[in-house]
DNA sequence: GTGCAGAAATTGGTTGGACCATTGAACCAC
DNA sequence: GTGGTTCAATGGTCCAACCAATTTCTGCAC
């Protein structure tokens, strides 16, 4: 009965602030790297206490926008806009092995599904330019031995830009990150992810073929690869009682 | 109550508060909707300013972790531990309909894996949860001759509880939320969502039965009804020139 | 003029104190 | 009980300093 009836909103100053911002960076065409204005300049422009500009300049720091370096100045960390949405995501005990089987899940899910999108509209730009970075890792692979995890990275970044939605990038980006923070050498497995190594070339041969229920199954093959290798890296990690 | 709280280093100050009341929420046991010392109480006894502290809470605001409330308190809203990851996602213009189908995109991934995994894991009380849940929703269905978003909700969400992955249950959340932070009313389509009632039978249906794949292919379906009645929002959109 | 060390200005980080706006509980008349 | 009023507690904002890291300028030695 008493529903459509939304809290009001009487005063949100930081929040004003931040919109204020946004269409400053949007005026002044500012990109990543750009210094934008001290703090005292702010409050100063925008009639509000410093206080107050720092609370919002908080809040972007937490979101990544925005880098502060003492004595420097403000930076420009990413591309901002007025209408972005935040997403904030927390995950609770996520060095362990639990943690990293479940943003291994996460992950499995949106690898697959953006394999299958980018096999249905990658043009031929696109899958030209897959093709160049698995060449490239391929290469590494056969150079070195065994996986090069930053080659391996950017083939797959090319597939989420190729799928035509930048979200699977950005959110899979923020999980990969994670992923090497606290694992950068993977459990003491020895030849990481060299299993998973074949099926990148078959991945690529379901989105040149334009065929995405192929290029999913490949996909979910891959990351089962990754998932092996974690569980033979968690039994290690039993034996030697590591934390 | 406020005992355990020792001042804290020099340098990162509001890191270290973050860190020192994480440790404090950690030994109190405290849940998310509990109240957590005044700022004043806190500056006093983590020997900061007060504005320091309020960074810090800041800080964790963006994160969702914690709510403020004027006059009242700061008050947990989800569990806090002093492991956490934090992977905070900014999406550029989602607003719009590319945005939002941009979302469902992404939404399809989790959904359908998270209905698989439900599927698989499950137990006996899951599952018990996840058909009373249904029964509200087909109740209030018929009783108002149209889907009601909030049962509707409470169903998907038990679902992705049940998926023993609660990474599901936060990014499909955070989506879920701006999904309907623009589109209220979505689009003026008639009966939006009508279409995709019969689906969470069938989704529930496999779930029970252990059928992961299935589910997975009945997730796909409603996510399918949802991207029609959007684009047929899309189309009375574009009749009208609104926004 | 060049190069470099030290001074000075700039800028984010922190502090303490003050006041405002909202909340919620206690209290009081009716 | 119901509806106001008062009042203390609490988050929100503001101000005016000072600290610490960085950058820029200055002036001296060469």
């Amino acid at each position: 009965m008493t529903d459509s009836l939304p809290p009001i909103q009487t005063t949100a100053r930081d929040d004003a602030v931040l919109k204020a911002l946004a269409g400053f960076v949007r005026q002044e065409a500012l990109g990543p790297g750009e210094k934008l204005p001290t703090e005292r300049i702010l409050a100063e422009r925008l009639k509000v206490s410093r206080n107050t500009v720092r609370e919002a300049l908080t809040r972007w720091e937490g979101l990544g926008l925005v880098e502060r370096r003492q004595g420097s100045g403000t930076y420009l960390k990413a591309a901002v806009s007025p209408d972005m949405l935040h997403m904030p995501l927390t995950l609770a005990g996520g060095n362990d092995f639990a943690g990293l089987m479940r943003t291994l899940e996460i992950r499995r899910a949106l690898e697959a599904e953006a394999a299958a999108l980018c096999a249905v509209r990658a043009g031929k730009a696109e899958i030209a330019e897959i093709e160049r970075k698995l060449d490239i890792m391929e290469e590494a692979f056969h150079a070195r031995a065994g996986m090069s995890s930053e080659e391996d990275w950017e083939f797959h970044q090319s597939i989420y830009r190729a799928s035509g939605n930048p979200l699977f990038e950005q959110i899979i980006s923020a999980m990969h990150e994670l992923f090497h923070r606290f694992w950068e050498h993977p459990l003491g497995v020895r030849d990481f992810g060299h299993a998973s190594f074949p099926y990148h070339r078959t991945i690529f041969d379901c989105i040149a073929a334009h065929d995405p229920e192929g290029a999913r199954a490949e996909a979910l093959k891959l990351i089962a690869t990754v998932e092996d290798d974690l569980k033979r890296g968690a039994a290690n990690l039993k034996l030697s009682d590591r934390r």
